[in-house]
DNA sequence: CAGGTTTTTGCAGTCGCTTGCAGAATCCAG
DNA sequence: CTGGATTCTGCAAGCGACTGCAAAAACCTG
């Protein structure tokens, strides 16, 4: 494998030049730096060297953890981000921290020490002990989806979002309006289905539309589970003519439900999702 | 930042020694071993050591590298990729290369070069040159959904799976159904689709079912487009009772047609989708 | 307790790359 | 031409780990 010292020695200089000249650094005269450049790319040697964390102390590449991968929202989320740091020239470090809990999660952060540059956290659980050790790894620690001292937190702005699709459905002339929000009892205690839930009463209540409890059912953010929850409230008298879901699963398994209801969406019932999922 | 060297001193042994107990090897004392455990515990350094590309040629990181991050499919696959290879004690490194083509799509993979010890691909277009390229990389390649010699490949049958989901509509006593297919030319090549349109098409002939080209209409994997192709099948006369979807994106997009179509799902028509995904 | 083994350790060299420092080369006005 | 200012470039010393080799220590048998 074609190392800088091949490329060195091919261009006929010595690697201190050709690692200058690699990354544009410096003063290195330009048909120098054109013969390296033909050099490397005769050795098809990377352009932009590989880091080395023994020389520059960093890793330049920064880790992302999430407790689930697959879901929409996050996977839009790495993707969104995974396109940000390439083009701010860093690698991206995937790690999903759901299985594990407790002591395997600590020791998941241990593990991170030292591999990368910054993090990013979405929307994962924050254990004080966690966050305590998140922050002792020195690095930047950035959390979306949430809040915390000492890290700095890009979050959509759910409340706001929320209020939007609510409004929405308020405008359409919908007055008894439920909701499908995620369980109270969350073991991941997200900031996110809150201040969902609370732009939705927000804006219920500046309309000044009632709020009826028997009105709300929990979901855990799947498909099947809001389906089922979905036929709870069905069930329950006094059905409501929209539905506001807190997140776009929640809005496919609700629309699943009220079909098998023998209901038509959105001529019986409205569902309004969340997250931006192409949806009608 | 706590290095191997300040374990040493705080263990009062070699940086050697240290190196050699914390990855389990050689014979160390037990009671030295346990001395640095502590130290390295105490001073929170990371027990599996971050791996250093200078001293023995591996990153011990895996990069993984897909068109789309979000969509439903690639993101489980990922999802189950980060899984298999934290437990083999590898980090995943994520590549998104759906933007770029031609030119810049090869440069990336120069970006590769040296920084992983092995490359996952998941359902990529195959341009030749672009294998040559990953192939000279001189790490180990792993195909997904795609086959090219070379490369290990790990693909889901996807013309058993395709057989499995039609011959489940032949037997609800389906004789007219649809296809909604990737659209022939593709930009991307997959051989995904083709194989799931083999496998619909191979049910079909098994049971004595003629095929009418009329009912095939193509999308491209997002549910808007599903929609409108399906606005279009809808239109055409004999309309089929049922569609075979190659994806779930397609299968919500064809269900949201039929219903602005005033026709009930599964009254009306049957439509199935692919990849698992929670559906009715 | 001696002599032979085996286990533990530390020394020092190495990996691939960066970088401070200073010598070499080039440039320019006088 | 010449001396000083500038721009290049290479030397060599790291960075933070790993590891071959051999010395040191601990263990065993007689």
């Amino acid at each position: 494998m074609a190392g800088i010292k091949e490329v060195a020695e091919e261009a006929g200089v010595s690697t201190a030049t050709v690692s200058r000249a690699l990354r544009g650094f410096q003063h290195v005269n330009d048909q120098t730096r054109a013969k390296i450049m033909a050099a490397a790319e005769k050795l098809n040697y990377p352009i932009a060297p590989v880091q080395n964390k023994g020389a520059i102390g960093r890793t330049n590449s920064i880790g992302v953890v999430a407790p689930y991968i697959s879901r929409w929202y996050f996977a839009q989320v790495i993707s969104g981000a995974e396109q940000a740091l390439r083009e701010a020239g860093f690698d991206l470090l995937l790690y999903n921290f759901s299985q594990m809990k407790g002591r395997e999660r600590l020791f998941q952060h241990h593990h991170l020490k030292g591999r990368v540059d910054a993090l990013i956290v979405i929307s994962l659980p924050p254990t004080e002990e966690e966050f305590e050790s998140m922050l002792n790894l020195g690095i930047p620690v950035s959390l979306v989806g949430m809040h915390h001292d000492g890290c700095s937190s890009v979050a959509i702005d759910d409340v706001a979002a929320a209020r939007t699709a609510t409004q929405h459905l308020v405008n359409q002339g919908h007055k008894k309006i439920g909701l499908m929000s995620g369980r109270p009892d969350d073991p991941f205690n997200f900031s996110v289905p809150q201040d969902r839930r609370k732009g939705f009463m927000q804006v219920l209540a500046e309309n000044g539309l009632e709020w009826v409890p028997s009105r709300e059912v929990h979901g855990d953010f799947t498909i099947n589970t809001a389906s089922r929850a979905m036929d709870d409230l069905l069930a329950r008298p006094n059905r409501p003519t929209a539905i506001f879901c807190e997140s776009d699963e929640m809005a496919f398994g609700a629309m699943q439900a009220v079909r098998r209801h023998g209901l038509k969406v959105p001529d019986d019932i409205s569902i309004i999702g969340f997250d931006g999922h192409e949806m009608s």
